[in-house]
DNA sequence: TATTGATTTAATCAAATGATTAATATTTTT
DNA sequence: AAAAATATTAATCATTTGATTAAATCAATA
């Protein structure tokens, strides 16, 4: 019944490898090839491990979304914290996760509108809904002239946008990763600030 | 020579079916056969007067390029407005585009990662390089201590990413298109005021 | 009107692609 | 070690897909 040694780790490699690929291509733009070379494992054992090249993408997503998740709720609920702390530590988290993987927002933003269902069971959800998180709570007591969901928008938006704009970024046209890295630490020191100065201006 | 009268209606056709088709699945999600069906044209006619399908999307790419640098580049480059008179303009100009459009900013930050040269010829993009804009003049000169590229960066991405983010915006789940509507209209006003904010800020 | 050139169509091709199969190898269990 | 279960492989299938072709239709013009 249980899996041998060396399923495990083909399984892991492929899973992996899928993941690899759909972030660099996408659905759409990934092969069953792609991720049977980029894995080094046989064509066929990745519908003998995943079914199908939907699920292996669902799965993907998914994982990559509890990620998110798993890295921003903690932050989002901790009762200790003021508002501006939990800005620091919700940039600073997230900016590592999408240096670690710099594909994953342009991932994420690109194919979760598409057709596929992306998240399997929708229960998980209703409990990691920003708008029951405390962080909401004290923008909405702290701020009552504000809207919340500009402020959350706002925040991951100017937290995630570099990642997805790089080639965009007409200002940082040819600019080395070494000039980008130094670009996302500015913002990472600022984001905080420039949200808190928006919070804090006197009208609306 | 010169084309027939119904030769331009179905190229023009085919091009306005392919920049649908193109803007709601991407390059590799499309399907010379979806543009076929969507324009109502035979589909030996996209390669008649396209030569190939990547072709096609080049053509497209560009057009919608093009359009988003026609209406910004003069908003940046009006040398009788203030810095906050352009944020408003440039502002109030994308919404509007991107209204038109909804597709259009994922589309843009989709593809324009991708493996595709999408503009085909570099050497329109020198002249209007945000960097030479008269907005950015303005920023150096009145604020030195800021980075404009921030700036940029902060307008643009707080103005596209509600359509990049909808799926995403989890305050925003099950919204109709009248709470979306009214949420933009809302950033339509804010957006301006908020940079001013982050502009006006005193260190940094 | 007849000729010429441009446009359109149906049929088809060759390559790509997701998936399956049957045979073989490997590991686990008895 | 023998048997059973699991894992891996090469070959193949059935569709899909971008592109082409040759014939047919249409429009312009001499």
């Amino acid at each position: 019944m249980e899996n041998s040694k060396s399923s495990v780790s083909t399984e892991q490699s492929i899973k992996e490898a899928a993941k690899r690929v759909f972030l660099k291509k996408g659905f759409a733009g990934t092969k069953t090839r792609d991720i049977s070379e980029e894995s080094g494992e046989n064509l066929a054992l990745i519908n003998y491990y995943f079914r199908s090249k939907k699920n292996l993408f669902q799965i993907v997503m998914k994982e990559i979304f509890i990620e998110f998740l798993e890295s921003s709720i903690p932050v989002f609920n901790d009762t200790n914290t003021s508002i501006q702390q939990k800005l620091e530590s919700f940039v600073d988290r997230h900016l590592n996760l999408c240096l670690k993987q710099p594909d994953m927002p342009l991932f994420v933003v690109n194919e979760i509108n598409g057709n596929l269902d992306c998240i399997a069971d929708p229960e998980e959800q209703k409990n990691e809904r920003v708008e029951n998180t405390v962080f909401h709570q004290q923008l909405t007591s702290e701020y009552p002239e504000t809207n919340p969901e500009h402020v959350l928008l706002n925040t991951i938006g100017m937290t995630v946008y570099p990642f997805l704009g790089r080639a965009m970024m007409c200002g940082m046209q040819g600019a080395d990763d070494a000039k980008f890295l130094a670009f996302i630490e500015e913002r990472r020191k600022m984001i905080p600030i420039w949200i808190m100065r928006m919070l804090n201006g006197t009208s609306d």
